[in-house]
DNA sequence: ACATCATTCAACCATATAGTTGACTGATTC
DNA sequence: GAATCAGTCAACTATATGGTTGAATGATGT
């Protein structure tokens, strides 16, 4: 596995936007918990907020620009599910500033080698 | 050591708005690295971008509002450090989901033995 | 005291976000 | 085939965000 500045600490920097944006709203990030143990159809995680069908459905839609979740469609519905790669990038990078917080000096030796990549 | 949903899960529900609002900027996120390995003035922050000193002074302030940086005075100037608490905040949140896709049973625990850190 | 430097504040602009309602599209069921 | 259900789209509103410029504040240097 590579490991370059870019991929690791930026990914692709527009990702990181889209993912931690999408991550900023409270509604959005209890739709991830109600994903979290199993698929869901979309009416059925609608059902437990007090906003229109449309607003969670446009909540969705962020979600799935931050590929944070992933769509399947069976019939007249769609069932969503949570997708792993995108928090992994998210979490990569909070991983890896973590390391200066913490003394971790194997990140910041491997930042201080990746600097000006 | 307490664990409840609120505390695991959410920890502080705006904080965590706050934190994921901050790290969705890619300036903001850039900052952060800039001041990862020592503090910084805040002028000497802002010297690496293009936009004005009060647009950066903006996103020092977006930062702090997130706890991601604290900031030190000394004379006139500012300097501005990385604040391990916030971030660690984010990354428990993003820990505790990854378990889910990858269903990895790891980091929950590892979620749970770090909760009071 | 005065000028200068570091930084913030206030007012403003353009665009994005989070929500609404009502019309639309596709499957499903009667 | 008409009615219903799942979900999206379009138009709209209100507020937030990211940037600007110019004036204001507060410490430092002469």
């Amino acid at each position: 596995m590579q490991l370059t500045l870019n991929s690791m600490v930026e990914s692709s920097t527009y990702d990181l936007d889209y993912i931690f944006q999408a991550l900023s709203d409270p509604t959005r990030r209890s739709i991830l918990r109600k994903i979290a143990k199993r698929e869901r159809a979309i009416t059925e995680v609608a059902e437990s907020y007090s906003m229109s069908l449309a607003a969670v459905s446009k909540h969705i839609q962020s979600l799935e620009r931050a590929r944070l979740v992933t769509r399947r469609k069976e019939g007249s519905y769609s069932y969503i599910s949570l997708n792993a790669d995108a928090m992994s990038s998210a979490d990569k990078w909070i991983q890896y500033y973590r390391g200066f917080w913490e003394g971790n000096l194997k990140s910041l030796k491997n930042f201080i080698e990746n600097e000006d990549k």
